[in-house]
DNA sequence: GACAGATTCTAACACATGTTCTATTTTGTG
DNA sequence: CACAAAATAGAACATGTGTTAGAATCTGTC
């Protein structure tokens, strides 16, 4: 029997980590084959071996970063059983947005997925859904119980729900946007410490945003 | 002398609202000038001739469509002189989400500023800056004159500031790109009523977020 | 009607991109 | 070493894009 390489761990893995970061950066359709290629030190033809075309490369990509993302930095971080709510919200805001700003790696999956946002690719039918679904119920779940916490009177109303759910993670997704926007070509990134802290600040104002749309409708 | 006919209300002018229509949707780059041409009954080679080139036509359709917007959806809607804060944050939003929400000509302007955020064209140098900056600093004056009411024994902090006005400026846009993310291919478009229906809630939502934001570091 | 200028149309060009084909090199295994 | 499979490299292909050239048509004025 033929000791099959199941794995290459070199050209494909380089391909993996080239796309990423143009993707992230250019986003599906402005990214080239052969600037990856390039930057990944392979041939043009070496996406059609590896990974049969542009779609499948960027799918990889997608799952790879994702599974990478959700492992170092989880949705609740780590946190005690017993947290709060408030603590609940804070950590996914910023797990959330240390999947998204910053550099290299960890950014990856949060660039692709603000990416998605203004222009989805189309070829993320199933990956997206099984890694961006999951995201929005814990969110939505932190939101509800959050509202009827600060509401306890009244059930949540749910287009309040999915109304604070859109406004946290536009504003998540904005900060990755509005670098680029603001000021062309600044190379400087947040470093950790920057992006928690910014983190917190979001998600302070997310909860007085919330407690305010919970009495909505109370003079 | 011959009558010239100084501005063409013809091709020009389809093509204008053609593009605008397919700039607002697919964005600068995904845009073809083959597909708008088709829209307006046009050549391709009428976009050379009327605007030079397809950057030409893109900074006619941002252009005419910020004079439409901001002419039809002032900053203040027609606020009166004492209007309170809250109400001129109210206003602002209503006017930014009228701008980028529901279908045809007043979406235009929003969608191609929401595009731009995603995905800035570099085309637009001096035009955006004319039409973005503006709009900035006054819901940025808003937003710090509401800081300082909130909390009136401290000067407002900068950082704080531009935090809070990023926030409601990414609460809106996200606004603009969700639809599409959510569901693929959904025509149905919010009528105006439904818009300023959430331009209000979002405004409550950041009212909320502004007072925690201004308490901070305040026990 | 004639004519000059404005406008439009068709066709082509130059270029970039995703993809594929084929030859070549490398790698693992007997 | 020999050989088959895996992997790579480079060129070529098909397609879509923005742009341009040149012919054809329309428009207003004398």
């Amino acid at each position: 029997m033929k000791a099959q390489r199941l794995w290459d761990e070199g050209t494909r893995k380089r391909l993996i980590e080239a796309a990423g970061e143009v993707f992230a950066r250019r986003g599906f359709r402005a990214a080239t084959i052969r600037e990856i290629c390039r930057r990944a030190g392979a041939s043009v033809s070496a996406v059609n071996y590896h990974f049969r075309d542009k779609d499948g490369l960027y799918a990889a990509v997608f799952e790879y970063s994702h599974r990478w993302a959700v492992e170092k930095y989880p949705h609740d971080m780590g946190l005690e059983e017993n947290a709060t709510l408030e603590e609940r919200l804070r950590a996914f805001i910023r797990s959330f947005l240390l999947r998204g700003l910053g550099d290299g790696f960890p950014a990856w999956h949060g660039k692709l997925i603000a990416q998605e946002t203004a222009d989805p690719s189309g070829v993320l039918s199933k990956v997206a859904q099984t890694a961006i679904r999951p995201m929005d119920e814990y969110l939505e779940g932190i939101v509800r119980e959050l509202i009827r916490k600060a509401n306890p009177s009244r059930e949540p109303n749910e287009s309040a729900v999915q109304l604070c759910r859109m406004n946290i993670v536009g504003q998540c997704i904005f900060q990755m946007h509005a670098r680029r926007f603001m000021k062309i070509a600044d190379p400087e990134e947040l470093s950790p410490p920057q992006i928690v802290a910014l983190a917190d600040r979001i998600c302070r104002f997310s909860l007085g945003g919330i407690r305010a749309i919970a009495v909505e409708g109370q003079s």
